[in-house]
DNA sequence: ACCTTTATGAAAGAAGTCTTTAAGTGAGCA
DNA sequence: TGCTCACTTAAAGACTTCTTTCATAAAGGT
């Protein structure tokens, strides 16, 4: 995409009126894209086991240089996905389990159809007896305590 | 990346042996990234509000090119987030909600720590107090049911 | 002050994504 | 058979992401 700011430059956000923003769009796409990658899911796997570990025991242990896991730890900061804290001369991450439940419920919310039903059912296919008739048949917005 | 297949290609998958793959986070890579992109958040999410459609009626809806449209559900597809069915000569899609699911469960136990531990507790900052002591803190495997 | 350790930043190049234009495929209809 | 509709695929180009190498910053020990 676009972004190339120090960080928390988000692309969509930034141009378009606060009030003509697609938001939840624009947010998600950013949060997945933090996950889009093997490395940075390896990285938040590792996370995941262990709470908190300094910045360069994580590279070390997936074996990948300094810069590159700098590279990756600022796109998992901007995805939400992470957390840094400076002490002393180390750097400490973590996962921002909020921010990621909080990523995922709105996924959730977004799969089970909220907002308006746009092309509903003036334009479904002619075959339409798939899903049993349920008011929204799928998805659930259970998952808000994932975290 | 590298895949470029005719659409189930999957990079790591292919070339290693099965014992040896990686497994969870190359397909949850593929998976987000389906998903990292507000293009097609916007496909997944007016599918979700109308079980099935056309894809030139969601392309005409979101006001995208027919290529275009075609080239994300090709991703779509990949990542496993989108069925397609051929009908005459039209072609309906719809979300696969199993498939989504189970990556979306398979996310939430990698984030609630399974596996190796790896560089345990060994490895923790000094000042390792901020969540309260429980076995394994933080994300639960809820979610199981988000078809 | 100097030196060491650790983290981040910048630049350059390879590789990948995304979009458009144009061509190809498959299914129905004349 | 030929024509049209509904999609998919190919090719090319613009733009991003990702990785490496080199340089800079920040913190602490000597």
């Amino acid at each position: 995409m676009s972004r190339v700011g120090s960080d928390r430059a988000r692309p969509t956000r930034q141009i378009l009126p606060l009030a003509l923003t697609p938001l939840v769009e624009g947010d998600l796409a950013t949060y997945f894209e933090g996950l889009a990658n093997p490395t940075r899911l390896h990285i938040v796997e590792r996370l995941a086991q262990v709470k908190e570990a300094r910045v360069s025991d994580v590279a070390m242990l997936l074996g990948i240089s300094q810069p590159r896991m700098s590279w990756h730890l600022r796109l998992l900061r901007r995805a939400g996905l992470v957390l840094t804290r400076r002490e002393g001369r180390e750097v400490f991450c973590r996962l921002d389990r909020t921010s990621i439940a909080e990523n995922l419920s709105a996924f959730t919310a977004l799969l089970a159809g909220d907002g308006q039903p746009g092309l509903a059912e003036s334009r479904l296919g002619p075959a339409e007896t798939i899903n049993p008739p349920s008011p929204r048949h799928g998805v659930e917005r259970s998952l808000p305590e994932v975290i």
